[in-house]
DNA sequence: AGACGTTAAATCTCGGCGTGAAGTAAGCAG
DNA sequence: CTGCTTACTTCACGCCGAGATTTAACGTCT
């Protein structure tokens, strides 16, 4: 208990062109006058600040609006094209690249698939060509690029140096990754600055900031796939932990000492309601089939009424609603966004039968603040979300380039 | 997503006072000398802050340190006499009101039984007679106390206006209160500045403070009591959620659709750990002995080697080592501090079994960054947490006297 | 005793910040 | 063209922290 607050000089102007931005990033095209009643500045720093800004290249006029009678207000957004931003999905079956600008326009995407051997040199090198070939497809010089963010399976131990992307450390039980040094392996192929975080945590950015969470400074995005994960966000910031390994909700345990799990423990969630665990339990499954046409076979079943398929979705809803309730219970969020391709599939079936379970489960008073949702981004958020992350490293300093882009910003 | 970002000017001045307050605070006398370097502002700013400080009587010089050759260093502390804290506690059977001076030494204490009756407005009054006697008991006048800091049972919804301890709101089943206005109430008997949050949080920031938690910032306090509770903390700062009733560890569920709870869903951690039902399962409890009691009995047995006492709590350290494993992969805390009576009677038996089992059923990562260790405080600290509420709110704001305090501070 | 070295603290100068008032730009109505 | 309204810019002011300089308060050595 001896926080930190440190010294402060200039932080000021960090600050004030760090508010401003995103300001302008989230509210569209807006003038100073309104910059300044929105934010809180006087009008005088909004013109210093935005001047800057403008001579900086980070921001730009478009339009103006009349405003009756008087001199009319300049529209000012930021540039889009004035830096970009990579965004990395590594799945279970393929590495995705992708390229956007700075409004996260997509830009070019490269997919490579990942099969068998999920060998952490070869992802690297994967990597590397993806960038090579959607900096080349865009046009866009790699000095240009703000930093990359990328979504990998498993738990991240964030580095803390100078260059903490390239300390990434990651332990990825699916890919047999076994500290992993992530961060150093990649640093020896790009300059570039890196961050690396959880694929589900990405994906619950992203939902954050384009899906289902818009709006909420609490909440909790809970990702069902093949395993289960969730992202915790506490007062618009992603919960961390000490170690960044936070939100791992697919190892809560339903049942004390029940099903044992890939984890290793027994009576985790996911050895219940994970689509792996659900495709295996279910006993129309083919053997032979994939996981994402057993979960969608399973579904049809349950539609058509057979009975095995109806109970195994059943008890899936109940078990998840009882989990969801530990959340509501344990992070006191307002809303609850169940994501991931299984629950995008079975999120419109289990979405009543998993609000009424919570609300037997839970609490009367957090469950009565908190909304389940489904979420409403497509499964490529995940690199959406991982772009997302040097993106807000962008806003928070308040539109600083690293230093190779120095060079171009002062063109 | 979009966060805050607020105008600042001399806040640069607040924040270089509250970050010397608070190092003073807690790293004892320091000269201004040793105050720089710790915390990074510059000898002339530390000149200039300590001499506000000083001049509004919130610091005091305190002897000197020869330093070999050179004038010696002249140390400062907080002046302990120059505010008061007050803490209250409300319990199941009685309500503690204590005055603390500012280094938080136990001035005068005031108990008062609650017995059947939980009605608010006694409450309220027990509190305001306790006020007055504390205060009268130690000559304070009321104009000197910087804060009233207050743990109750249940869940708090925390005010947001001007005055937000006059609008908290309480929600505590087990009194069965319904939205007692609380704040309100109080506000009707005293001016002073009300800080209310739930017993177990108030607990959990007495252990982070003083107590096993001392040095970490993220951990998490178990409260192991008749009920059973958390107190999250994250990045040194009480993780409270959307409507601040996170941390319902208790409510948790260990196997769904188990024993019914008394919060009218199954299954909680509570329902098979709490003092009440392990009391309640225990075949050798006596009908008629009290929770404290019946509690010892059943350890003892135990110990005496008693078949069914043992496996009741080999049960118990099971569950909780799970429930434990549970808040690891959510929270992923530095350290999680077992605390509440029932936790410190029955935990030096249990803690190992308990940790064995948290490490069987987290995962392997977040355990490892993890250690579990009993309390080290006793159950008095619910009224040393509560005064630790507007403790932290005057650190915060750098040393901010309330107004009706101005004129004492002007002498 | 007095000069000197050493270290702590106070004071001073400097560049930078946001505010708010005063000034300028850019449109419209008559 | 003259006023009038509104958007933006410029500027003087007070305040801030950093860093250099000065003063204070001690030992020690001759």
């Amino acid at each position: 208990m001896t926080p930190r607050g440190k010294q402060t000089v200039r932080d000021l102007r960090r600050s004030s062109r760090s508010t401003l931005l995103r300001h302008l990033y989230f509210h569209g095209p807006l003038s100073r006058q309104e910059l300044g009643t929105a934010t809180g500045l006087s009008a005088g720093s909004v013109s210093n600040v935005t001047g800057e800004l403008l001579a900086d290249g980070l921001i730009e006029e478009c339009g103006s609006v009349d405003s009756d009678g008087g001199r009319p207000r300049i529209l000012l957004r930021v540039a889009p094209g004035q830096a970009h931003l990579v965004g990395i999905d590594i799945g279970e079956t393929q590495v995705r690249v992708t390229l956007f600008d700075l409004a996260l326009t997509e830009l070019a995407s490269a997919d490579q698939p990942l099969l068998a051997a999920h060998d952490p040199e070869r992802v690297v090198r994967m990597i590397a060509s993806g960038l090579d070939q959607v900096l080349a497809a865009a046009g866009v010089p790699a000095e240009n690029v703000l930093g990359i963010g990328i979504g990998v399976p498993g738990i991240v131990e964030q580095g803390t140096g100078a260059d903490p992307g390239a300390d990434t450390v990651v332990h990825g039980q699916t890919f047999g990754w076994d500290a992993v040094p992530f961060g150093r392996m990649l640093r020896e192929h790009t300059p570039l600055p890196l961050y690396v975080d959880n694929g589900a945590k990405t994906l619950g950015q992203a939902e954050m900031w384009f899906g289902a969470g818009r709006g909420s400074r609490h909440a909790v995005v809970a990702l069902f796939g093949s395993g289960v994960g969730a992202c915790v966000i506490a007062d618009g910031v992603r919960f961390r932990g000490a170690t960044s390994s936070a939100g791992e909700w697919g190892h809560t345990k339903v049942h004390v000492g029940g099903r044992p799990c890939r984890c290793g423990s027994r009576g985790c969630l996911e050895a219940y309601v994970g689509a792996e665990a659900l495709v295996e339990r279910w006993d129309g499954t083919v053997p032979g089939t994939s996981e994402k046409a057993g979960l969608a076979a399973l579904l049809r079943a349950a539609e058509d009424g057979q009975p095995s398929a109806v109970a195994l979705l059943d008890e899936a809803a109940e078990l998840l609603g009882a989990s969801i309730a530990d959340l509501v219970n344990l992070f006191n969020p307002e809303r609850i966004v169940i994501g991931g391709w299984a629950g995008l599939l079975l999120g419109p079936r289990l979405l009543p039968a998993i609000g009424e379970a919570a609300t037997r489960y839970a609490l009367a008073y957090p469950r009565s603040r908190t909304t389940i949702t489904l979420s409403d981004l497509g499964p490529d958020a995940v690199t959406l979300g991982a772009a997302t992350l040097p993106l807000t490293h962008f806003l928070d300093s308040g539109g600083e380039m690293p230093d190779h882009l120095a060079a171009v910003a002062a063109v």
